[in-house]
DNA sequence: TGGCCGCTGAAATCATAATTTCAGCGGCCA
DNA sequence: TGGCCGCTGAAATTATGATTTCAGCGGCCA
């Protein structure tokens, strides 16, 4: 965007890509670091020189050399290079991928190993018994009272979007129009409260919570691996949402919900599988659909 | 390395989790850097404490106290504690823990897997050219109008939440109370209609498409791999979101506005990250926001 | 064999980052 | 009001990491 970046006059060449040019005439021990840093497991720019050159069992001085050899001015220059270009990406970098004949080897699987890692970590985290006991109270509840703020409110949407497949009675807050308070006088307990909160919250959720727990309603909070606990939360469910990237991953939560929703299905029973049967058949009569 | 081997069975205490207990007795220059690095996407571990400072707008001086008053002995013990815990939670090392100890249920596995292959196709089936053409015009366009019905609204809702982090005028219709008719006629051709249409699309969504054709405004549908071209979609962009369990899976498509939304910062450059710099200096200054 | 050459790592030097000090500020309370 | 106290960032200091120097080594070839 700003008509002159400094990097745009720099050779917008990846670590690797000048590894690899340079690979045939390195000197053994420079080799030796370039090799370890090809196939470098981890983030390359969370280790300095010392360290990679520990590593790759040469000195110091070899590392050193190396980063000057492959036309950095220093190792800080190369290793700001690998930061960046994971977190913002050049626009000239990015360009030059679609012409390049190696390219790397798509940055789209960087992504994809990213919300893989989110979700594993979710699904492994996942508290058995809380789940349990979330699954129960979502069949048995009379209502059930989705609330989600900010980045939250699309998964709070979701859930209902899911739940409503199979039991009537949800109700996103606050509707359109109202506010809170309206509804909170409506909270009983044998009702269910699932509150959604992603970092970063915001004090009007406690609220709700809090109003569901002087109503003895219980509460199933949905929120991320970091936050901390919630004296209002009956239950607590966590999911992973870290990205290397700039903005947060999601994916995790809606294993969750999908998780959440297709196990309440099979509680249900009987009852759950005819109301989705219903919904089809009225559907059906209302031509609602396209294809 | 030095000669005692690193305690690889102890899992130490997180320096998000160290956060979350001083973060109410912080002072307000340490809280700062403190919640951004909550925030932090990205790897930590790789930058220093002098950047982190800068970014969080406090001083150096502010930095190191905080990590002193986290327990840890200095910066660099911090930094190598990120560093070490994200090798624990390599997908390497989570794989040998579902066969090690406490093996994930293999239902839950199931679940895992759907998604992940999911996830997978749906990066595979991606036109690099759609992208990049949406892209430049998500990036571009003087207004983002977004749609999406039944089980797509959510995803739309997500689709604004993450656009409007780095740009204004992003709308999504209807407006609660309002008919789409009203929005309709001010679609402008330097504007673009963001149709999010998963199976089962519902007929309104081709009207809308079809209206901002009409007015010369392109249109990026976002749907199943399964769907049939619309003549109205300038770009199409297909997610699978196929399951084996009975709801369908849309993490696909969360990857994909997720992909689409980092690539776009990166296209707008600098104004993007300026725009994403005040959005959280105008909370600050709010006090919008719980921990 | 002897001389050249480039490579190597240890150690010296240099550069930069992290920590500590310190003076000033502002809230709080007697 | 005045004195205390903790917070703050600029600047001084210290620690750590990176680069350069240098002596020695080993291959190569006349």
């Amino acid at each position: 965007m700003s008509g002159s970046h400094p990097q745009t006059k720099e050779r917008p060449r990846s670590l690797e890509a000048r590894i690899q040019e340079h690979l045939p005439e390195l000197p053994s021990s420079e080799r030796k670091l370039a090799e370890l840093i090809l196939d470098f497991p981890g983030e390359l720019s969370a280790y300095n020189a010392t360290e990679l050159a520990k590593l790759a069992g040469v000195s110091k001085a070899a590392a050193s050399r190396l980063f000057k050899r492959l036309g950095f001015r220093n190792f800080e220059q190369a290793r700001r290079l690998v930061r960046d270009i994971k977190q913002w990406g050049s626009p000239i970098y990015l360009h030059e991928r679609q012409q390049d004949s190696s390219p790397l080897p798509s940055e789209k699987q960087a992504f994809l190993d990213d919300h893989v890692t989110a979700l594993t970590r979710t699904f492994d985290q996942l508290s058995a018994a809380d789940i349990e006991a979330a699954l129960q109270r979502i069949v048995d509840a009379r209502r059930i009272w989705l609330v989600g703020y900010r980045n939250s409110y699309f998964m709070a949407a979701y859930a209902r979007w899911q739940f409503i497949q199979f039991r009537p009675r949800v109700d996103l807050l606050p509707h359109p129009g109202e506010t809170l308070g309206e509804h909170v006088t409506e909270f009983a307990p044998d009702d269910l409260l699932i509150a959604v909160g992603m970092r970063r919250r915001v004090p009007e959720l406690d609220r709700v919570m809090q109003a569901a727990q002087e109503r003895d309603m219980p509460v199933l909070y949905i929120t991320d691996s970091l936050a901390g606990d919630k004296p209002f939360a009956t239950w607590t469910l966590r999911c992973d949402i870290s990205s290397s990237f700039l903005f947060h991953s999601y994916v995790g939560p809606m294993g969750l919900i999908h998780y959440l929703s297709v196990q309440a299905v099979r509680l249900t029973g009987k009852a759950g599988r005819l109301r989705l049967e219903d919904i089809e058949i009225a559907h059906e009569k209302m031509r609602d659909f396209d294809d």
